[in-house]
DNA sequence: ACTGCCGGGAA
DNA sequence: TTCCCGGCAGT
């Protein structure tokens, strides 16, 4: 039986759902997931969920850049005949671990139940929610026999193509205007090709070249989950954005120990690299004369 | 090994 | 001033 639902919800997620738009039209009535999700942004713990099976047709058209925080908080407190829900509230003011920032993956757990895609933050959530909504269990207890395993697997999601958005008004182009022909401008439209779906929260219209891993830790669900992982978008290195807070936490905490001042090196690609040697009159000046880049500062 | 670039030198 | 490179340091 679990076997079953898995290989089906594993091998033809896409396919699934377009049919359903009946069933998945009672779970779109909550509405609760696009103003979690809204939420997002505002804070940093990224508790929020959603639910990916396809209610973000047409029908549905919540501009999902309008939404203010404050709103949806209402929206979301208002329909909590869920407890997952106010607990990803909970975190989400909670915050109570801090995330490592670096690249801001974040970890998700995915419900795999038949036309049920929740995705939780926290894994007791999930198993949570699996034991009472799908199993039937009494949700006070903790009671876990580790069923709820099989219906779960774990996802990362990447979230600071976020920011990349913004990045695109700010260096990796600069003023110089340099034939920057080179980068692989979004080359994987294959998992886009519908773009209804990419409405539907505003994570993923923000982060339109999301990196979205997922993968499963239960070897017994067999080979066939382990296909997911979808990687949409380009690996590209977020220039620039991140770096500031850490090279000022560098200078502020060590000043020049031993040797001269050398910058703790940027992490944005430089002509060298970009270009490579054999185009080396692509490069900027500075960089041909091994000096400090001028068209891809950091 | 590769990369970024400081320090210094030649033209 | 422009151009180049040795060599150091970070990845």
């Amino acid at each position: 039986m679990a076997a079953t639902v898995l290989t089906i919800l594993s091998t033809s997620p896409l396919v699934l759902n377009p049919s359903s738009s009946a069933s998945g039209a009672d779970l779109a009535g909550k509405g609760w997931k696009e103003s979690l999700s809204a939420s997002y942004s505002s804070s940093t713990s990224g508790n929020w969920s959603w639910d990916a099976s396809d209610q973000s047709v047409p029908s549905t058209p919540s501009p999902p850049l309008s939404n203010d925080p404050g709103k949806s908080f209402l929206l979301s407190s208002q329909s909590d005949d869920n407890i997952e829900e106010t607990e990803s509230t909970h975190f989400l003011f909670e915050d109570p671990i801090p995330r490592k920032r670096k690249n801001s993956m974040k970890v998700m757990f995915k419900c795999l139940w038949k036309n049920c895609e929740k995705v939780l933050s926290t894994s007791s959530g999930i198993q949570r929610h699996i034991r009472t909504v799908h199993l039937g269990r009494n949700g006070d207890s903790d009671y876990s026999d580790g069923e709820e395993d099989f219906y779960y697997s774990e996802i990362e999601v990447n979230m600071d193509t976020l920011s990349e958005g913004l990045s695109n008004l700010t260096p990796t182009s600069p003023t110089t205007s340099g034939p920057a022909p080179f980068f692989p401008v979004l080359t994987c439209d294959a998992s886009r090709s519908e773009p209804a779906r990419m409405i539907h929260t505003p994570l993923s219209q923000s982060a339109p070249s999301a990196l979205c891993h997922i993968r499963t830790d239960h070897a017994y669900q067999g080979p066939m989950t382990q296909i997911r992982t979808v990687s949409i978008g380009e690996k590209r290195q977020p220039v620039n954005h991140t770096t500031v807070s850490k090279t000022h936490a560098n200078t502020t905490s060590n000043a020049k120990p031993t040797t001269g001042t050398r910058k703790p090196r940027g992490e944005a690609k430089k002509c060298r690299k970009v270009y490579g040697m054999e185009k080396r009159d692509l490069w900027c000046t500075a960089c041909r004369w091994k000096k400090a880049c001028q068209r891809f500062t950091d």
